[in-house]
DNA sequence: AGGAATAGTAGACCGAGTACAAAATTTGGT
DNA sequence: ACCAAATTTTGTACTCGGTCTACTATTCCT
């Protein structure tokens, strides 16, 4: 027997087939202006299954969602014992800037991929949401392993806000036309005043947020 | 001429003729279980004019999101000469719980708005969007003073997951049956720990998170 | 090969939200 | 009080996302 089973290959290929053709439609005519209805007729499918694999059309355009999560779960789990995780996080996100990956958010691609975003309201909306998401699992992560439930749904809020300012401030300039090569460079620098902010506290003591060393 | 004119305060008898009305439909049979046109046809008026007041369905139940919006801006533009916002923010809140303002979370009322957010995930989902909206709010006002743009996001960012974990664990134990009173008593401490988090971080130094003071 | 699961299809259906043009109402000036 | 302009409200028809149901096709297992 095949290891995942013909099945479940097939099924896993459809998906992809899907939503590949979808984020084709959308970065050509944008979200909105393609419909359900277009893209299964696209990838030689019927509406249905195209809900069958994705609850909801935003998920078609925003399917790396699961696979994040699953990465986040493993930063937390997989750390040295006593680490705290702010230490751990830090670590994983100098490792995606340095693998230049997508999720870094300093990567050519997050040009067009944004554009898309960009211009959807509801694309945006689904955004916000997977970011919460991000949230509750690192504080339900956290929650498991000391049980204190307010303390770890406030870290694993302020946690989750660091991540998506680091990732957005990234895309933001690159959106705006800066080099990728020196935002990338930048970047190192941006995670570190992140988390240092979230390690050390935003004051009052040292001035508001100024940038001196 | 009558101040606000005629016109005008006829407009928000409306506006809150219908929001409370559809509020009324929502607690009784649940958000999903009430259509926009019914909740027309109670208040004696058609479904454009609804929509007129209330852009999408979610905005009949989550409408004072905008005077939130404007307490939190003036919270940070009145606040002192050089005080640190989160000094500001930390008074504010001490200020709601005494109040026993709803925003407070600490309050009877909130259980009824629960169990209709509860098992509605289109009204979750909107409500993690106005949380967002606070972050934006918070950063864009912090940006203006400083110019910091990274700087301000983050701290933004930091903010509104503080206050909104604040407000969600009040919320939680009410929902679980704890007292009304209780858990009033227990939310200044609960706000306190949060802005000192906020404020002198997360460690690593102090053990990740455990409470003895 | 054959029967049990499981994936996909077709088509009707529901409700949120929009477009548009006609009708009702307020306003301000006279 | 009356008229004309501005603006709110309404009815109707429409689009599209998403669900439901019953039917067909495929894969799996023995």
């Amino acid at each position: 027997m095949p290891q995942p089973g013909l099945r479940e290959r097939k099924k896993q290929a459809t998906r992809r087939m899907i939503a590949d053709i979808a984020t084709g439609l959308f970065v050509r005519r944008g979200f909105d202006a393609v419909t359900v209805a277009e893209i299964a007729d696209a990838a030689g499918v019927s509406k249905m299954t195209v809900f069958n694999y994705f609850p909801r059309k935003e998920d078609l355009y925003l399917d790396r969602h699961l696979d994040r999560l699953r990465e986040l779960e493993a930063v937390v789990r997989d750390r040295p014992a006593g680490e705290p995780v702010s230490v751990a996080m830090r670590r994983y996100q100098h490792g995606l800037l340095a693998a230049q990956h997508p999720l870094s958010g300093a990567v050519e691609g997050v040009r067009g991929f944004w554009s898309v975003l960009r211009d959807s309201p509801a694309l945006r909306s689904r955004m916000v949401e997977q970011e919460h998401e991000i949230a509750e699992l690192l504080a339900g992560l956290l929650t498991e392993e000391t049980g204190d439930e307010f303390g770890c749904r406030l870290l694993g809020n302020l946690l989750a806000a660091t991540i998506t300012t680091i990732w957005h401030t990234a895309v933001d300039r690159i959106v705006a036309g800066d080099d990728v090569d020196r935002v990338r460079r930048d970047q190192l620098a941006v995670i570190d005043r992140a988390f240092d902010v979230l390690e050390q506290g935003i004051g009052p003591r040292r001035e508001p947020l100024h940038s001196d060393g």
